[in-house]
DNA sequence: TCCAGCTGTGAAAATCCTGTGAAAGCAGGG
DNA sequence: CCCTGCTTTCACAGGATTTTCACAGCTGGA
């Protein structure tokens, strides 16, 4: 298990003995004596961060806030001096995951930062490369691409994971903040449009190479949904086509058991 | 934020405090002096566990590990008397979360309890939405949307809360100004009629796909209660036999088993 | 029965949300 | 340094949704 950590403390001693061990253990340790800004704590795709807020002064919750809330799936422990009850609490409602009081032995440090970077693991690197069929459209996570009859959809690599996020939760409605989450890799800011924009491109390549199907459908003020419907003709396996519906739009709905 | 969580401690006077504070923040508390057998952990389907392996003698290492590997999704927070450096983290590698030491302040604990349950919840993306049904309807919190025999309600979002706040109480009559602070997350404004419009909506869509049932009932000067009547034939025990089909076209909609 | 206070309704007004085209910012390769 | 392809940001248009209003119909108590 190999972690990648970021440091923020100005105690040496501690900074050398905990650098050691954690070069033995195989970890990637970066240090730092100073705040780091959150923009390239999300450039460093860390597993978890250490810091001791003593050494940002009155900053320190701020940039905590900050930093937990743009960061939802990152692991921080706090280990600083003396503290009180209040502070801790206040640090834990901040989005802290754990706080350790100094002195500290290096081999809990790594223990607990251990703790709060194991759930954020997405099930191992690529557990399933198993290629995913949904309508005309195939999905081969071992090439990064989309294929439909063979020929690629040509789709970049957001595009690629926006599909994939997508059509692996098909029937679901995901919510923009959890596409953004999840295939950005950090919290989406108020008012960001990119998810928009990027299911319109995956939209018109979808359409450019299986014209008749529908995959993504938008849930007006939710999010989008995955899932093939051949537009014309028949609804892709059995049942027989369906009568008019009468009167507007009706949505069928296709049953599924949840895995 | 109402959290579900099991103490198995023996420290009469911690638990009664703990009881005391949890019930005032709207936890679910439940508390044992002794193991809890993991089939039975599964079941109470928990978001945290806070214990004492004190009380557990030598089989304390065994059941954490039992415990920890059985519900990975379980946030485990133990609360002891001394420990030393190689127990906290021998403990924290089979799977605990947190460690705390006692003498220890409930809040404290309450807050790690929080941050553990925080982590832990953005497992699955959403692995606690049962869909609900009742009289005909079928509400699918993962599609933000209801259904009747397979059909969707085309319920927009604001709608579709109103009707979920109200059928997960289904029974009790809610107030308006309760229904407004859940749904609407903040303080009704006096005079405000936006909860009697969506009811009425929320009616009419009923009524369109589901006629023959009253769903939603007014009490006069208090609120609304949702509870499904039949209006004809039974007063809806079980499943009456099927509605007739009105049109044989619809799709069959395959319901499924609640895990 | 009458009245004051609630609730149901229909529709207009105000907001919010999404689709879109295009420009601006970036990173890597030539 | 320029070019090229990808990503992010912007502003606007067209719709969908939510809020607000005025009024009609009810309810329950005096």
């Amino acid at each position: 298990m190999t972690l990648k950590v970021a440091v923020i403390d100005s105690d040496s001693g501690f900074l050398t003995v905990l650098a050691k061990r954690t070069e033995a253990a195989g970890w990637q340790l970066r240090q730092s004596t100073g705040a780091i800004p959150p923009e390239e704590l999300v450039a460093m795709k860390l597993n978890a961060l250490l810091l001791d807020p003593a050494l940002l002064g009155d900053e320190a919750g701020a940039y905590l806030e900050r930093v937990c809330s743009m960061l939802p799936e990152l692991g921080v422990v706090v280990c600083t001096g003396r503290s009180t009850v209040a502070q801790r609490v206040r640090g834990l409602r901040l989005g802290v995951d754990d706080w350790i009081t100094k002195p500290c032995h290096p081999e809990e440090a790594m223990a607990r930062l251990e703790a709060v970077s194991r759930r954020h693991r997405r099930g191992g690197p690529q557990a399933d490369a198993g290629p995913l069929v949904a309508g005309e459209l195939e999905i081969r996570p071992d090439q990064f691409q989309a294929f439909v009859g063979g020929i690629s959809l040509d789709l970049t690599r957001r595009e690629f994971e926006l599909l994939q996020l997508l059509a692996e939760a098909e029937g679901q409605v995901l919510e923009r903040e959890t596409i953004y989450q999840r295939v950005w890799g950090y919290a989406m800011a108020h008012g960001d449009r990119s998810v928009d924009v990027f299911i319109r491109k995956l939209r018109q390549k979808l359409e450019k190479r299986s014209p008749g199907w529908s995959y993504i459908h938008t849930h007006f003020g939710v999010g989008y949904r995955f899932d093939p419907e051949s537009l014309r003709g028949e609804p892709a396996l059995e049942l027989p086509p369906a009568l008019e519906p009468e009167s507007g739009s009706q949505t069928v709905h296709k049953s599924f058991t949840a895995a």
